[in-house]
DNA sequence: AGTGTGACTATAATACATATTGGTCACTTA
DNA sequence: TAAGTGACCAATATGTATTATAGTCACACT
C-alpha cells in the first residue's frame, strides 16, 4: 500500500544491535520496577540515559513496546527457571510436578518481590501481549515434551491423542501459570498445585 | 454480649416474611438488570415501590445487602439448573460431564443475556460475598455426591481419599464455574469443558 | 409496638478547567 | 547519512469545586 514502507520489516526500530537500545531497556527495568509502569514517563527514561525523549522513539515505537520488552525478559527468566527445574528432575512424572510447582513459585516470587513488574505482566496478560502468548506457547511446548518422553518411558498412557492431553493439562495449569489468573488463587495455590499435579498424573496413568 | 440483641438472630432486618421486602427485591431485580447496580440509587427503588428511602433500610442494612440478595437468587437459579442437568443424566461419569457443561452454559448465558446481573455476580466473586461462597460450597457438595455415587457403582477409582479428589476436581472446574474467572476463558470455554471433563474422568478411572 | 418519613451528614461520584504525557516531525549537527 | 533534538499536538491524567448518594436518626402517626 504505502510506497514509503521501508524494505526491512523492522521488528524493532533503529539500528539492530545498538547500544542505546540496551541503555533504554536497563533504565526502563530500573524505573518500572521502582516506580511502576504508569508512574514513569518516557521523558524520565530519556533523562536517565542523557538523551531527548524523541530519540527513544527511534528504538521503540511506543512506551508499551518498552514494557513489552522488559515483560518478555521477565517471562523468559521464569521460563528458564522452569526448564532448569524440569531438567533437574528424574522421570517424567516428577518432571511434570516440578514444572507445575516451579512455575507457580516463580510467578509468586515475581508478585511478592517485584510487585511493580508483576503488574506489567498482569496487564500484559489481560491485553494479550505477544510476550505472554510466547510464554504460554513455550510452556505448552515444554509440557508436550514431558508428555512425549513419559509415553516413551512407559510412565504415561498412550491412548489419548498427545496434543489433546497436552492442551487439557495446560488448561489445568493455566490459572496458576498465567500471572493474571494466579491473583485469584493466592491463598490456595500451595495445596492446589499438589492436588492438581496428583490429579493430572492419575489421568496419565497407563 | 449485647443485652438488647433480639431473640431472633435476624438474618435480615425488619419483619421476616414481610411483603415490602419482596417488593424491594422485585424492584431491585428489575432496576439492577436494566440499569446496572451502580446506576440505580436506593431512592430509585424506594420511589418504584412508593415508599421513602429510609424505609428500605428497615429491611436491608445496606445497598450491597440488596445486591447480595438478588445475586444469591441468581446463583441459586444456576445451581438448580445444574442439579436438574445432573439428575437427568445417567451414570456418574455422564453426570460429571453434565455438571461441568451446564454450569458453564448457565454462567455464559447470564453473561450474555443478563450482563448487568453478571457484573454483580463478578464483583460478588471478587469481594467474596457469602452468596458466592455458598454457591461454591453447594457445587463442591454436588460434586462430592457424584463422586461418592460413582465409587459405589464402580465407575470411579476408590484409592484416593474422597475429599482430596473432590477438591482437586473442583479446582479444575473453578475457573469456568466462578463467574469472575470465566471472563478470562470465554473463547476457549467450549472445548475446554470437553477436554477437562475427559481429563478428569481419566483421572477417575479405576 | 409497628409503620413510615423528612431532614441531616459524611462520603463518593461528577464536571470541568488545568497540567502532563505519549507521540510526531521538521529540523540541526557531525 | 546517521545521530540527535526542540517545538508542537492530541489525548490523557490530575486537582478541585460541586453535586448526588448511601446511610442515620429523631420523630409522627396508627
Amino acid at each position: 500500500m504505502n510506497p514509503t514502507t521501508p524494505d526491512t520489516p523492522t521488528p524493532a526500530r533503529g539500528p539492530a544491535g545498538h547500544d542505546v537500545r540496551d541503555q533504554i531497556v536497563a533504565a526502563a527495568t530500573d524505573y518500572f520496577s521502582r516506580y511502576g509502569y504508569e508512574k514513569t514517563t518516557v521523558s524520565d527514561l530519556a533523562k536517565a540515559i542523557g538523551f531527548s525523549k524523541a530519540y527513544i522513539y527511534k528504538f521503540f515505537e511506543s512506551k508499551q513496546a518498552i514494557g513489552e520488552h522488559i515483560c518478555a525478559n521477565c517471562l523468559r527468566q521464569i521460563e528458564t527457571e522452569v526448564r532448569n527445574a524440569v531438567a533437574a528432575a528424574g522421570r517424567p512424572p516428577e518432571q511434570l510436578r516440578r514444572m507445575f510447582k516451579s512455575s507457580v513459585e516463580a510467578s509468586l516470587r515475581l508478585f511478592f518481590q517485584d510487585r511493580k513488574l508483576y503488574d506489567i505482566a498482569a496487564s500484559a496478560a489481560t491485553e494479550r501481549w505477544p510476550s505472554v502468548l510466547a510464554y504460554e506457547l513455550a510452556m505448552g511446548a515444554l509440557l508436550q515434551d514431558i508428555l512425549q518422553q513419559g509415553r516413551k518411558t512407559g510412565d504415561f498412557e498412550r491412548k489419548t491423542p498427545l496434543d489433546e492431553t497436552a492442551s487439557a493439562i495446560y488448561l489445568v495449569m493455566r490459572p496458576y501459570v498465567n500471572p493474571l489468573l494466579l491473583q485469584h488463587s493466592f491463598d490456595t495455590s500451595e495445596t492446589a498445585v499438589l492436588q492438581l499435579s496428583s490429579l493430572v498424573l492419575r489421568s496419565l496413568s497407563p
